[in-house]
DNA sequence: CTGGGCCCCT
DNA sequence: AGGGGCC
C-alpha cells in the first residue's frame, strides 16, 4: 500500500514514468493531492540518531565513565567517544595514538564485540516499533519512522481551536516566529518525536537527536542540526536552505565516496552543482535511474518509503588483523568466529540456508582493497542444528564447509597474507515449521507476546502492540521488567541456553566415540587418526605424514599439538596442547569432530580418494576433474620463460600479482586495457578459476593511472 | 583509510 | 561474487 511514492526506483522500464508521477505528486501542493492512492502526499518522517551510541552504552554499563573522557576502541581506532572527550579534541574514527595525544587522560573501552551495542540497538528499534510499525533501521544507532498515520489520527482528534506549536528546534527559524498552524502535521510530528525521545530515555536510558521532516533524506539531514540530545524540524519552505547548506555532494546521504569522486570528475562538487547539472548528462555517467536519484537527492526530494527493517537478513561476524598467513591460524580464526556466530544464530532461531566466507587480502599497492567471498548452501540438517539444541555440533559441521570455501579462494601452496576474515549466515529460514517444534520455539512466542502488551499498554502513544514481529527468539528481551530501566537489560538473556545445552559435555570422548561408530574400518587402510588436525597434518613433511598414516598408529596416536608444524617432532607428539591454544580446548576437538561427522564412512578407505569436500578441507589442490593432488608450488602456472627458482624468491605480493596476471592471460587472450570492468567480465565467468580471474582483474587495476 | 556490521543492486 | 553505501 505504501507502494505509492516510487519504490520502483530501479525498475528500468517504468522508472521514468513513475518517477515523474511521484515527484509531481510530492512537489505539488500537498493538500490537494490526496486522490492519488493510499499514499499521503504529506508524510511525516522522523529520524532518530543516538548520541555517540557505543559510548553511551558503555556509560550506562559503568556510570563512572560519564565523568571522564571516554573512547570506544576497536583495534587501534577510537570509533566513537563521549562528549567529554570530544571537548578535548577527540573525534570519531581517530587513531588511538592521536586520540591519546590530544587527550592523555582518555579512557578507552574495547568495543570490538558488538553484542551489547547490538542488543541495545534492537531494544531501541523494538521500542519504536511498539509505537508505530514503520521503523527502518540504519546501522545500529539510527532509525527512521513514518508516523504519518499517527499524525493524521492526532490531527483528527485535535480541536478546531488548537494552538499548534513545535517541540524543539525548527531549522533556520526562531521557534517563536514560526506559525505552527501552517504546518500542523510537522508540528504534531515534533511532539511525537519529543515523546518518543522521552520514552527512549526513560526506558532505555539513551539520549539522542531526532529530525522531523517530510521525507527520510530531510529528516536525516535535519536531525543533526543541533547535536547532542536535541531535535529539529524542517519546514518545507526551508528545504532549499538545508540542501544548500551542505558543504559538498558527499554530505548528501546516498552519495558515498565513489559516487562523489565520479561526480567530481564531472566537475560537480557542491550540491548546487549537482542540482543544476543536466539530467541527461548525468545519466550518461550513472545511468538513468541512478542519475535521477542523485539529482533528486540534491534537491531534497526523496520518495523512498520507510521500509520496516524487521529481523536482520544476515548475521555475520568478522575480525581483522595485521597478518594471517597460515592455514592453521585461518582455521582457528574461522572456528572462533563461527562459534560466536552460531551462538547468535541460535538465539535468533532462524536456520540459515547459506553460508559465506569472505576475506581481505593484503596487497602492497592498496590494502584497503576489496574483499572476496565464496558462499555455499548449508545442508539442511546442519542448519537445523544451529537453531536447535546443539550449537557445538553445528560448528563442528560448519568448519569444514568454511575451510572448503577458504581453499576455493586461497591457494595454500603459495604464500598468502590475509587481513580480515568474515563469516556470514544468510538466507534465514523465516517460518520455522521445519524447526521440528521443540518446545523452545513456542515458549518464545508466548513470552515475547506478553511483553509487547506491556510495552504498548502503558502508553497513550502506542497504536500497535506488534513488537514481536521481528523480535529474535531472544526471549530474553522480555526480561525487561515493567519498570525496566537499564540494569537488567543486559546479560540475563544468556542463561536460558545451558538448560538445554547441558545434555552433552563437549569432550573428546564425544568425537572419539563418533569416530568409532565405524569400527568396520578395514585394517591397513590409510586414514587420519581421529585426533589429528588435518590442517596441521597437511603441513607436515611427507615423511611425517606417512608415519602418521601407518596403520599401527591409527588408534593410538595422541593429538597433534596445535602449535606451528615446524615445532612438531615426531616422537614427541603427545596430547600436550600448546599453552597458547588451551584457552579453548574445543578448537581442535571440534575440528576432529567435524572430520569424523562430515565424512562419509568411505573416506577412510584411502587417502587419495576422498570426497571433494574433505580434500578441500585438507587444503589439497583439486583439479577440475576432481582429482586431488597435494600442493605443489605454482602448479603448472609458470609461463615457460620464467625460472621457478627466481620466482620463488620474489616477495609474496609480487608472486601473487604475477600469478594473477598469468592466469588472467590464460583466461582472456586480449590484454585487459579496458577500463570498464563490466565489459570483459562475462568472458571469464565460465572458468572454474573465475575467482582468480576476478582477482587478476582487481590487481590489474592497480596499474591504471 | 580506520572498524564491525548491515543493506541493496547488479 | 562483487560493488557501493550507511552507520
Amino acid at each position: 500500500m505504501d507502494y505509492s511514492e516510487g519504490e520502483m526506483e530501479e525498475d528500468e522500464t517504468e522508472w521514468n514514468n513513475s518517477f515523474v508521477d511521484s515527484v509531481t505528486a510530492a512537489a505539488s501542493d500537498p493538500s490537494l493531492n490526496k486522490t492519488s492512492g493510499p499514499t499521503p502526499a504529506h508524510r511525516v518522517i522522523l529520524h532518530f540518531d543516538l548520541d555517540c551510541f557505543y559510548a553511551q552504552v558503555e556509560m550506562i554499563r559503568n556510570p563512572a565513565l560519564r565523568e571522564v573522557p571516554l573512547g570506544v576502541q576497536q583495534k587501534y581506532i577510537v570509533v566513537t567517544c563521549n562528549y567529554v572527550a570530544r571537548d578535548q579534541g577527540v573525534t570519531k574514527l581517530m587513531s588511538v595514538a592521536v586520540a591519546k595525544e590530544k587527550c592523555p587522560q582518555l579512557v578507552l573501552v574495547k568495543g570490538e564485540d558488538l553484542t551489547r551495542y547490538r542488543e541495545m540497538s534492537y531494544k531501541l528499534t523494538e521500542l519504536l516499533t511498539s509505537y508505530c510499525p514503520l521503523v527502518e533501521r540504519l546501522g545500529f544507532d539510527e532509525n527512521f519512522m513514518d508516523i504519518t498515520k499517527m499524525v493524521e489520527r492526532r490531527l483528527a482528534e485535535t480541536p478546531e481551536s488548537y494552538n499548534f506549536s513545535f517541540q524543539g528546534h525548527v531549522y533556520n527559524r526562531l521557534s517563536a516566529d514560526v506559525k505552527a498552524s501552517d504546518h500542523p502535521r510537522l508540528a504534531l510530528g515534533s511532539h511525537i518525536a519529543a515523546e518518543l525521545r522521552d520514552a527512549i530515555h526513560s526506558k532505555l536510558g539513551l539520549t539522542g537527536c531526532a529530525g522531523v521532516a517530510t521525507n527520510k533524506l530531510l529528516a536525516k539531514l535535519v536531525s543533526g542540526a543541533f547535536k547532542p540530545n536535541q531535535q529539529t524540524s524542517l519546514l518545507p519552505e526551508d528545504i532549499g536552505d538545508i540542501m544548500g547548506s551542505l558543504s559538498g555532494v558527499r554530505k548528501v546521504p546516498g552519495v558515498g565516496h565513489q559516487t562523489a569522486k565520479r561526480l567530481q570528475a564531472l566537475g560537480l562538487v557542491s550540491v548546487k552543482d549537482l542540482q543544476l547539472f543536466p539530467l541527461g548528462d548525468l545519466g550518461k555517467e550513472f545511468g538513468g535511474p541512478s542519475a535521477q536519484r542523485l539529482k533528486n537527492l540534491s534537491l531534497g526530494v526523496d520518495d523512498s518509503a520507510v521500509v520496516p527493517t524487521g529481523a536482520p537478513q544476515s548475521l555475520s561476524d568478522e575480525d581483522s588483523f595485521k597478518k594471517m598467513s597460515t592455514t592453521k591460524d585461518v582455521l582457528e580464526k574461522i572456528q572462533e568466529l563461527l562459534s560466536s556466530l552460531v551462538e547468535r544464530m541460535h538465539k535468533d532461531g532462524r536456520p540459515p540456508q547459506t553460508f559465506r566466507l569472505t576475506i581481505r587480502r593484503y596487497s602492497a599497492t592498496n590494502k584497503w582493497f576489496g574483499r572476496e567471498s565464496r558462499q555455499c548452501p548449508i545442508p539442511n540438517h546442519v542448519g537445523q542444528k544451529i537453531t536447535s539444541d546443539s550449537a557445538d555440533d553445528a560448528v563442528v559441521q560448519l568448519v569444514p564447509l568454511a575451510m572448503k570455501l577458504f581453499h576455493k579462494m586461497v591457494d595454500c601452496s603459495a604464500a598468502f597474507h590475509l587481513t580480515l576474515i568474515n563469516v556470514c549466515f544468510s538466507n534465514l529460514q523465516t517460518r520455522g515449521a521445519a524447526v521440528g517444534g521443540k518446545g523452545s520455539i513456542t515458549s518464545f512466542f508466548t513470552h515475547s507476546t506478553s511483553q509487547s502488551q506491556d510495552a504498548s499498554s502503558d502508553h497513550q502513544l502506542s497504536a500497535h502492540g506488534v513488537m514481536t514481529q521481528f523480535t529474535p527468539p531472544q526471549k530474553t528481551v522480555a526480561t525487561e521488567s515493567p519498570r525496566g530501566s537499564g540494569a537488567e537489560l543486559y546479560g540475563l538473556n544468556r542463561k536460558q541456553r545451558p538448560a538445554v545445552a547441558v545434555k552433552k559435555p563437549p569432550l573428546q570422548k564425544e568425537s572419539c566415540s563418533t569416530t568409532r561408530s565405524h569400527p568396520e574400518i578395514p585394517p591397513g587402510t590409510h586414514r587420519l587418526p581421529p585426533n589429528v588436525d588435518p590442517e596441521v597434518f597437511r603441513l607436515l613433511p611427507e615423511e611425517l605424514q606417512k608415519e602418521l598414516l601407518s596403520p599401527a598408529d591409527t588408534n593410538s596416536l595422541p593429538g597433534l599439538p596445535t602449535c606451528s608444524p615446524a615445532a612438531v617432532n615426531v616422537p614427541n607428539i603427545t596430547t600436550n596442547k600448546s599453552p597458547q591454544s588451551v584457552s579453548d580446548s574445543r578448537n581442535i576437538k571440534d575440528v576432529e569432530g567435524a572430520v569424523a561427522k562430515s565424512d562419509p564412512p568411505d573416506w577412510t578407505t584411502t587417502v587419495n580418494r576422498r570426497p571433494e569436500g574433505l580434500s578441500a578441507f585438507l587444503g589439497e589442490n583439486v583439479t577440475e576433474e576432481g582429482r586431488p593432488s597435494f600442493p605443489r608450488p605454482a602448479d603448472c602456472e609458470f609461463p615457460g620463460n620464467v625460472d621457478p627458482t627466481v620466482f620463488s624468491e620474489l616477495p609474496p605480493d609480487v608472486q601473487r600479482e604475477l600469478m594473477s596476471g598469468w592466469k588472467q592471460q590464460k583466461a582472456v587472450l586480449k590484454t585487459p586495457s579496458s577500463r570498464k570492468p563490466g565489459r570483459r567480465s562475462p568472458m571469464i565467468k565460465d572458468r572454474k578459476a573465475a575467482g582468480k580471474g576476478t582477482q587478476a582483474n582487481n590487481l590489474l587495476k592497480y596499474f591504471k593511472p
